[in-house]
DNA sequence: TTTACATATCGATGTTCTTCGACATATCAT
DNA sequence: ATGATATGTCGAAGAACATCGATATGTAAA
């Protein structure tokens, strides 16, 4: 076995934490899905097809955000959001690299 | 975009979720870490390089057990803990396909 | 500049997760 | 049987997270 339990987690999986969490909810998750090949969506429709609340669907798109998951930008009032599709599938691959090189 | 938030996640997702929950932590994600290939590790190996309680291992085990990260086997006293490598893969082949063609 | 609208943030509340030590169970050796 | 070892489970305490309505901010239209 490694002896790095105390190390630092490689810069890999330290990127990944925050996308694990994000897509750890059921919510974001389903945020997610909503997204066709293209889309860009702003928090009123996201909120208009979700069971919650605005202020809720907000505070799981910031964690998204957060995650780099999703890209947002402001376009005069909205608030347009869209996938960050290459960098999400990069970084799956990576995490699946190291785990056939490394374990 | 997609309408539907309420329908059922994609079973892709469903299993994914235990996954990403599991991998989030970083207790969770250093356990995982400490696989060599080939490696089969035992609760006090692990409880030995970790900083927590032997209680609190056993319980992070148990979530990445149940996610399907890692599969037990019991011998004699003494209980070895694998990573389930190829499935762990293929999970995450699933995902990137699944953002690749759907998103 | 007032009003309307889109979104973000705040503060309170309830829920879920983490952690621990104590105890229980299971296995082996004496 | 008794004792020693490995692991799992339980219950309590605290930490972190999710949710909401109310409020703040920022933007455009009247």
């Amino acid at each position: 076995m490694k002896q790095n339990y105390k190390d630092t987690i490689p810069e890999t999986w330290r990127a990944m934490s925050k996308v694990f969490v994000a897509l750890g909810d059921e919510h974001r998750q389903r945020i997610l899905l909503l997204f066709e090949p293209g889309d860009r969506l702003n928090v009123g429709q996201i909120a208009a097809v979700s069971t919650l609340a605005r202020s809720s669907v907000s505070h799981h798109l910031k964690i998204l955000r957060e995650a780099g998951i999703l890209r947002a930008e402001k376009i005069g009032k909205e608030v347009w959001f869209e996938i960050n599709r290459d960098w999400l599938l990069s970084v799956f691959d990576n995490v699946s690299n190291y785990i056939r090189e490394s374990t």
